[in-house]
Formats: C-alpha cells, sequence, structure tokens
DNA sequence: TAACATGTACTTTGTATAGTTACAACCGAG
DNA sequence: CTCGGTTGTAACTATACAAAGTACATGTTA
C-alpha cells in the first residue's frame, strides 16, 4: 500500500488557514499543496465531521472551530487516520497453531504500549506550536 | 507508515526459531504464519543480511546470531523497514509556494521528534521479552 | 544420486491512497 | 432572481506496494 500524507496535507491546510488573510478556496489550498481541490475537499470535509474545521457550502470563508493551541497533533491523527495503529500484527496467522496466536498476542502488548506512548506525546504537539516554528522559519529565510 | 505486517512476520519466525526444538523449515514456519514458504524466505533472508539470522542454503537449521536479550524491537524494526519513518510529510508541495515548504520543514522538526523517540523506547524492548511473555501466555491458556 | 532445502527472480493479486471528472447544492453580488 | 464562483460528494482511474504464488538454480545429506 502507498503511505499516507493525508495528515502532513491536513496540518497543511490549517496552517494556511489559520494564518492566511486572503480568502482560502480549495483552489488555492490545492495550489499550494500541488494537489487538485476535491482531494482537499474531501480532506476538509473529514476536519469538519471532527469538529476541527467549520466550512459552509458555496462560501469560501473555512474557520478553525477552536483555537490553535486547543488543537493537538493527536486529534488529526485520529481525525485523519481514525483507530489505525502505526505498527501492524498479522491477524491471519494459522487458528490451527496456538503457538502463532500466542506470538501476535505477546506483540500486541509491546505494540499497544509502543502506540499510547507514542499518542501521549502527540497530544503534546498543537497546532500553535507548529504554526510558531512555521513563522521562525518564515523570518528565518 | 505503510501498512506491513514483515515486521510482526519477522517477529513471529524469530520466536518460533528461539523456542522451538524441531526443524524449522520455511514450509513449517509458513504453516504456523499461514503464507507460502518462498514469502518465509525472503524475510529471512533480509534478517540475514542485517545479521541476525544465520541460515545456510540446503539445509535447514536457521538459528539466531545474538542472544534474544540482544535483539531489539528497534534492530528488527530497522531490519525490516529500514528508513521509512511512521508519519511522512508531504514532499510533492508546490515549489512556488514558499509558505507550503515552510509548513512541512516545521511539522518535519516535530515528527522527527516523535520518531526518536519511538526508536528510544522500541530499542528498549528485547526478543528475549516477547519471548517471555509468550510463554507466561502458553501457559496461562 | 535422490529427496529435500534454501535463495531468488519473476508474475499475479489485493487493496489503500491519490488524482481526476462530473455534477448537484449553495452563496452572494449585481 | 439570475449567474459566476464555490462547496460537497459520488463515481472512476491510476499508482504504488505488500503479499501470494510459481519456478528453478543451487546446495545438503542420507
Amino acid at each position: 500500500m502507498k503511505y499516507s500524507t493525508r495528515l502532513a496535507d491536513a496540518i497543511h491546510i490549517l496552517v494556511l488557514i489559520a494564518t492566511s488573510d486572503a480568502c482560502c478556496t480549495s483552489a488555492k489550498l490545492a495550489e499550494s499543496i500541488a494537489t487538485n481541490p476535491a482531494h482537499i475537499r474531501k480532506l476538509m470535509s473529514q476536519l469538519k465531521k471532527s469538529g476541527i474545521l467549520l466550512t459552509t457550502q458555496g462560501k469560501a470563508a473555512p474557520a478553525l472551530c477552536a483555537a490553535p493551541e486547543e488543537i493537538t497533533l493527536l486529534d488529526l491523527y485520529r481525525c485523519m487516520e481514525g483507530d489505525t495503529p502505526l505498527l501492524h500484527l498479522d491477524t491471519h496467522t494459522n487458528p490451527d497453531c496456538h503457538e502463532g496466536i500466542h506470538i501476535q498476542l505477546a506483540l500486541q502488548e509491546y505494540y499497544d504500549q509502543l502506540q499510547k506512548s507514542f499518542e501521549e506525546q502527540m497530544k503534546q504537539i498543537t497546532l500553535s506550536d507548529l504554526i510558531e516554528r512555521y513563522h521562525q522559519r518564515i523570518q528565518q529565510s
């Protein structure tokens, strides 16, 4: 499977919306990300369903539902990737092989532990942090 | 990261080799993982290249190159996934859009930070830990 | 030497993501 | 109230890549 850039794209969209004065049409956002407007609208639709973004049909005026300080990377990860974990077990092992099941279940415990810790750290990073770092980079260049 | 069960399968193979007295042919291992022998041999070949597993052509006697305590989850991750990170930037943004580049670069700093911390934790988990937990589960059942 | 293994190249299949097109629904200015 | 611009969403296609499967050269051992 191709790896996903949806989270990175969603963040891209949100940072532009949060920092840009100009009207953010899906066409303009698509130009910055170098993709097509429909894809942008699909991502924005997902952000809307998660209560992160506010959009109006026919009107190019997307707005954040909360302050950037309130939106964490974990919120965005869950919005774009759902419950999909970072590492994957092989759940298609032979059911007749008892050892096989127990190996995967033992592994799951450690995977869960890693996932939980990763999410805990994503919770510490907010959209505001990203915007701040982005502004610093703009100034330096 | 893209969806892959290679790491889980590699661990499956190593645990079986480390704990099984019976001769571990690629056919027998394939049966436990419910896949085909060629796939198993491909995974084992990769483990061999990384100096984790020792195999001999024509001979069904795979063996670990190091004690299970010495083999970390990070070693196995690197072997199976290489430098592929867990989260991916969108590097196909419009080069004419300066903002776009800086958003992704700002994001990269946080992604790198998360990746580093994740790998640090994978380093703490060894094949020996997995085998131990696996034995506990076998006993309980 | 025969039976059985591994090592590896090649092909096929399955599936998630991204790209694209099309169009209905909607907004706001004139 | 109409028209140009916009969103929302449903197809469909293209692409990438993991996994499954096939084949066979090479090696081991009884």
